[in-house]
DNA sequence: CATTAATAGTTAGCACACTAATTAATCGCG
DNA sequence: CGCGATTAATTAGTGTGCTAACTATTAATG
């Protein structure tokens, strides 16, 4: 039927999600004193990695790459406009896309932002290999998280099997 | 000196935090819909299990657990007691303590959610074990960016090594 | 060709999560 | 005892991140 979960499925210590938490927000807090001096937040910073990646991009693109709703980027992208890396503007081929830009001040800030990578890791002090063990199994679980539900009730522990 | 990262360091799907923030996302998500029958949003879940585990706790008690600033529980607590999950009282012996506990309904909540860790990995479909690991190397980066900077400019790569 | 569907962004409203500033209570030490 | 330093919460302000509702543009269909 069910998984056995242990004694207390419940405890605070076994679970995943706060373990995915706390980490997203430690680690992610080690970047805080590195990015302020550009003048960008954490979220900021993967848009302008996805963009020094590849321009323009639509909302729409930066949406299903970053995993963001586009509720979340309108406003995010305006304060980098306002920053001054990057412009928006509609595409003149569909008026419904937004097309975003790095400006030149945009594209040099690549240049500083080269560092933060190796500051990170250096912060971290921890063997390449467990960050990539960790990398591995994070990409595992986004790809189950987006896996569609089984509306069956039927399959079970840990492996689809047909009837 | 520096470790190596790579042809480039700054590709957004080698990002441990991009996986990380993007995976934190995705399972939070998926407890989303099991939680909203109950009244709670994610963080307050987490707060409940912290409680379940043990009463009363102060806020201070409550912030160090969860890694969370007081000033992020403190209007969350207000919201849990008004949804008659939890009571807040100054503590008589230190009256700068602010006691959290539970009401019954706070109590006989733990029951419903006892379901959840279930639930959830049922729809992940992943054998526990990944899970399992996934946690450890959680667990491992949450130490990791804890522990305090070094100041030096010397050690490096992967290993602290004395000079 | 007109009407309907679908698609792309924006806005509003709620709930975190952080920093900095404030308030209140307690502690430490002469 | 008294008084400055600490400690515990709260408040204010900024920036995500979500859902739902709305606008504008384009595509699809009779």
């Amino acid at each position: 039927m069910t998984t056995d979960l242990g004694d207390d499925p419940l405890a605070l210590d076994r679970q995943v999600c706060f373990a995915l938490a706390v980490a997203a927000r430690s680690v992610i807090g080690l970047y805080r004193p590195l990015l302020e001096p550009m003048g960008l937040t954490h979220p900021q910073y993967l848009v302008m990695l996805a963009l020094w990646e590849g321009e323009p991009r639509s909302v729409k693109d930066l949406s299903s790459t970053l995993q963001l709703e586009s509720a979340t980027l309108s406003p995010l992208l305006k304060r980098l406009e306002a920053a001054d890396y990057i412009t928006r503007r509609r595409s003149i081929d569909d008026e419904r896309l937004l097309v975003v830009e790095l400006t030149d001040a945009g594209r040099a800030l690549r240049a500083e932002a080269e560092k933060i990578p190796y500051a990170v890791v250096e912060r971290l002090a921890l063997p390449v290999s467990d960050l990539e063990d960790l990398h591995t199994s994070l990409s595992r679980v986004i790809r189950a998280a987006a896996t569609p539900a089984t509306t069956a009730a039927a399959p079970a522990t840990t492996e689809a099997a047909p009837a």
